[in-house]
RNA sequence: GGCGACGUAGCCAAGCGGCCUAAGGCGGGGGUUUGCAAAACCUCUAUUCGGCGGUUCGAAUCCGCCCGUCGCCUCCA
């Protein structure tokens, strides 16, 4: 399998370095509801996991939540609650959004307020290193001194420090150096430290999180472009400075970020996002899936409603594939969907294609109906479908519907319709129809019978 | 200003030197089915890959220039 690696900036053979495999991937800040990019993002490395996983490869997934940071206090502050119950509420918010989408949880959800102990003592090391310093109570990180520094993302300091958007901080040796530790300020929550009460940097959380959990070296560092510089370009001074260890992560591996219409980034802080909440209102998860591996992981994503509603016809056809009744039951003629498998792995071995490998699942559905006409047994092709849609996450469940209020005056309806038929009353059962049709309710006659789903 | 990504049918989107007169999905045309519909299924739907040059026996794919869009450059998945 190959996977493109920002690192090399290339693709290149993955060979696991450690058995499970160990993949760390930068969850979201707590100070708000998920939108959709962080769905992309969560979606896309859960697919990997299970991807690997379907080719017979062990992987530990570890995501964190940064639940204490300068956004959440200030957020915290502005709607006059208490930080703590924010973030508290937001990573439940996360993992329900996440759970709508049929993600997998990590196998370990860690949270920055949970892992301070390791967070100072990895910062210790690196003070006595000498690779950061304490001043006023804050540790930064000399990023001076880290000789490779800007591997990742190809910034240099000396290229930083010709930009005036580092703000002048008397207390930093050099304007491009970063806190691992901030000190207490009246109105924030605060730790004790060897250096006095304060909290965490931003970068240093991922470094420890991931070395307690994962080890001094890892796998796969996943996230969204927008973190490799400087988030994760600072995970990699910290961790190698610390550690010794080289390289810190093998494959770094980042999703490309949703735009919204307009092709501007969907973010929080331009606050043009959709939540992931509101998406699952109005759509299934299997079609927000599909939509997000139609396009390739690295390439940007645009939203667009029409898309998702694109997707939703497009899921319906799997569906049908894979309830397709099997009139070919007890025929010899059995049809082989073996050559289809091939062709999936192949397309999700080149650095995960997805839009190609799905391709060959609709190329089966295609296949799956032909077959079914010739009146083959297409027992093992269903099989398949849902094998391999099951490895990109998706359920080919009905969409919810019945169970609701009005439920029995549908059905009274449509009992009351299916009598007029039968005398071949059509002017009173097409009026029916059209009664349902402007109650939102579409039907169809089938052999089964009359069924009907909300438009 | 620096670094990087991208521009393929009405829309979304693969392909990255010959299998491409370009995959797959949505939409649209035609057909099968149906009391009529809907749904479903089948089938057709880019001689062409932002523009102009160049390299090559051969280019959507490589190189150069131009036009357009986006991301990052210490908030961000």
């Amino acid at each position: 399998m190959q996977l493109y690696n920002t690192l090399t900036r290339q693709k290149e053979d993955f060979k696991q370095i450690s058995d499970p495999v160990r993949m760390y991937v930068c969850g979201p800040t707590t100070y708000d509801e998920p939108h959709l990019g962080h769905g992309l993002s969560t979606v896309i490395f859960e697919l990997l996991q299970s991807y690997m996983e379907y080719r017979g490869i062990n992987v530990k997934r570890v995501q964190n939540f940064t639940d204490v940071d300068d956004k959440i206090i200030d957020r915290a502050a502005e709607m006059g609650i208490d930080w703590f119950d924010l973030t508290q509420e937001h990573i439940n918010s996360f993992l329900e959004a996440m759970d709508g989408l049929n993600v997998q949880p990590a196998d370990v959800h860690p949270r920055v307020t949970e892992e301070i102990d390791p967070i100072i003592e990895l910062i210790g090391k690196l003070v006595d290193s000498g690779a950061a310093y304490e001043a006023g109570g804050s540790v930064y990180f000399r990023v001076r001194r880290d000789e490779d520094y800007g591997k990742l993302s190809g910034r240099t300091a000396d290229r930083m420090d010709e930009l005036a958007r580092l703000e002048p901080d008397l207390l930093k040796e050099n304007p491009e150096d970063f806190a691992l530790w901030k000190a207490w300020k009246p109105g924030e929550p605060a730790w004790e430290s060897p250096w006095g009460p304060g909290r965490p940097g931003w970068h240093i959380e991922c470094s420890a999180m991931a070395r307690r959990y994962l080890g001094d070296q890892i796998d796969i560092h996943g996230g969204g472009l927008d973190l490799v510089f400087p988030h994760h370009e600072n995970e990699v001074a910290q961790s190698e400075s610390a550690t010794g260890v080289v390289p810190f992560a093998r494959f770094w591996v980042h999703n490309g970020l949703l735009r919204m219409a307009g092709d501007e980034k969907m973010s929080k802080s331009l606050g043009n996002f959709v939540t992931v909440r509101d998406a699952l209102k109005s759509h299934t998860p299997d079609a927000i899936r599909l939509w997000i591996f139609q396009s390739h992981y690295r390439s940007p994503a645009t939203y667009d409603a029409e898309n998702l509603i694109a997707a939703e016809r497009a899921v319906r056809r799997l569906r049908q594939a894979a309830n397709a009744v099997n009139t070919g039951e007890d025929s010899g003629d059995r049809y082989d969907a073996e050559h289809i498998k091939q062709r999936f792995v192949v397309a999700m071995d080149d650095d995960l294609n997805t839009p190609r490998a799905l391709a060959t699942i609709f190329d089966l559905a295609r296949e799956i109906f032909t077959a079914q006409s010739d009146g083959s047994n297409i027992a093992d092709g269903q099989a398949m479908l849902r094998e391999l849609v099951g490895v990109l996450g998706m359920t080919l469940d009905e969409p919810r519907h019945g169970g609701e209020a009005g439920d029995g005056k549908i059905d009274e309806l449509i009992a009351e319709r299916q009598n007029a038929r039968q005398k071949r009353d059509f002017e009173t059962a097409d009026g029916i129809r059209d009664q349902l049709m402007s109650m939102g309710i579409e039907i169809s006659d089938t052999t089964q019978g009359t069924t009907w789903r909300r438009t």
